[in-house]
DNA sequence: AATGAATGAGCTTTCATTCAT
DNA sequence: TATGAATGAAAGCTCATTCAT
């Protein structure tokens, strides 16, 4: 007979408890990173707010960047679950449905992760060296570039990678407002619709 | 008889000389930004180059960041020539050469200042608070609506103000592709031309 | 026939001006000092709101601390001038009220002058050097024991001088009591009538 | 088998070796402060004399002045325990006797830290923001008035709390006589006989 | 006599990182 | 594995003072 599953067990082997550390770690720097800025982020205060000791953070993390790279790491990949979440809902609609939909992504993920979002978007210089972006980013076309295909016939342009770049491209702009500012009084769905706009006519455009 | 008029007195008198001071202690942020890193920035490295005391950077720079606000100030100044020298440049073309002249001037500035225009980019989040990046798009946007409303008769969009938002906005993005990895195997030149497609569509497309 | 005078020459002699450019700094030091603290005392921002150079300032103060030391000259000549007015009035009163009299007047010079007064006060350390206290005491003392001869009859202690010690120490004892705080719910007069209590026993009291 | 116990443990554990670590610091800060005066008192002179590193320093003192306020902590602890220390062998004496001793006290404790009493003394304005003068004074006039108490029958004061205020006055003025100065050719015992008969005399006298 | 740009020694303080326990 | 006291390089910045003009 199988031993009943035990979910938290008394006491954690080896390998559990470190994953909860580093867990708690990660989640204690993405806090401080949010709410205190990146002045406060120091290793100390990372390794106080989650309760460990400096000695435990440099168990697992060899320098304070690491701990940053993978804040950046978990946060991205949560947008990247947000995105296939989202992009699921719009599987019955046509191409500008789509097209509008998939450009309100990451408006609203933004929306709910505001703080953290600009933070590490003000840290990327930093981190770059230990984050392959270019990867991710190719990733994160993978189910982009598929929508395009499923669309093949009302797309005039032959180069398709070079559309998601373009769309990507114009998703990372909306992403990036907060650096550069739109002009008063135009809405978010406004300029939602403007975009939408390009892009579709920029996808079925004959070359 | 008067003295014989000499146009570089052996000491400069108050004012000029310390213009003097503050030029070269400018002109050491950036070359010290541009070559060496953010992390060789440091002040007593300026005073250095600049070949003044550490207490003399001070005298005209109440704080480091604004040194670093004063170079970004002057790049910002000198990018702003640049652009509008160019702009003259493309005074007989019509929309779709204007457009893609018009995409071409950053690609083109920053290539010849590579190294400055990353570091300060990558600066951005720090210096924001003394620059007004706001003020600075929108006197930027001046000449790019000029120029659309050269065009009227052939701009179907209505609001030109959002238009100008989404030019410059796809200015930024090249400008800012350090950050955005275009794809591989994409050069300059066709994605230039796949941006004036999108731009000038998007331009003389009906609403 | 007398030339008329001219209080405000249009151009004043060496000296006169010399004059007036101490006295702006010596009263801009004591005005930085009782409104914005030590810290604020600078020799520049002496300067500054002397309306004079860096240059002038040490034209005629050889360093910071002579500076400080005239304010403290000026502000103690004032307040002996203060105290010989004052003890004029009591010409007419018996011991009791002279004594009581005269330990009202530090009281009464240190609610006008407050924040000067005190910031000497706590300066004194790093004046003394330059400033003769012991002197300044001494002469101090002179109308004091004069007042106490001319109630010679009346006293039975021998040694005069230590009389005056005795009387400055108390005197000084309410000066001070910005250090040390008084007992809760005492008042002033309630003071003032407990050292006066206190000294003339002391001074018509056998020895 | 037991390994023999070791009083002194070749390490010290955590607390106790903090806690020595805060000794050192403090006592070389008091050293440098009585010897070389404040202007050599800089925190790495400190952190070099007690044998710590900087970072040591500002680990258990956020800034230098908590340095100086640890050091008049301990100083004045020291005080408080030689003065319970002393008053305790006056207790056979009658009034007079006690009041003399008690003026003693101070000038004893004086005399055996003399550098170190007039150093903290002059640097009470910059400390005082972290130490309360005022709730140390209390404290220290409690076992003072227990003995007026003592000795209730012989007063004729009715408000003990002022008499208690008035001796404390005159034990600090002896105290700050490094501030005032006493006058020529008077010796301590001179002065102390004066003060004693002025404090018996206005304690018995009637009111 | 007046100016004020320039000086620079030296201060306090931070914080990523190490390592003996 | 975990701890946290200790480290110390290196930073930003102040301000009394000088001296060429």
């Amino acid at each position: 007979m199988a031993l009943p599953p035990r979910l938290k067990p008394r006491k954690l082997p080896g390998q559990e408890r470190s994953q909860q550390t580093v867990d708690a770690i990660v989640s204690a720097a993405a806090h401080i990173l949010a709410n205190e800025g990146i002045e406060a982020l120091t290793t100390n205060a990372v390794a106080a707010r989650a309760g460990a000791s400096i000695g435990s953070v440099y168990q697992y993390f060899g320098h304070k960047e690491a701990i940053l790279a993978a804040v950046l790491e978990k946060h991205s990949e949560s947008e990247a679950h947000f995105f296939l979440e989202r992009m699921r809902e719009l599987d019955g609609c046509d191409l500008r449905g789509r097209v509008r939909g998939l450009l309100g992504i990451p408006l609203e993920f933004r929306r709910e992760h505001a703080r953290l979002h600009q933070a590490l978007l003000d840290q990327m210089p930093n981190i770059g060296r230990y984050f392959d972006l270019r990867e991710r980013v190719r990733r994160a076309a993978r189910p982009l570039r598929a929508m395009l295909e499923a669309h093949a016939s009302e797309i005039r342009r032959k180069n398709l990678d070079l559309c998601c770049h373009v769309l990507v491209n114009a998703i990372q702009s909306l992403t990036h407002d907060g650096i550069l500012p739109r002009p008063d009084g135009v809405s978010d769905d406004e300029l939602l619709d403007e975009l939408t706009h390009l892009d579709v006519g920029y996808l079925t455009d004959s070359e």
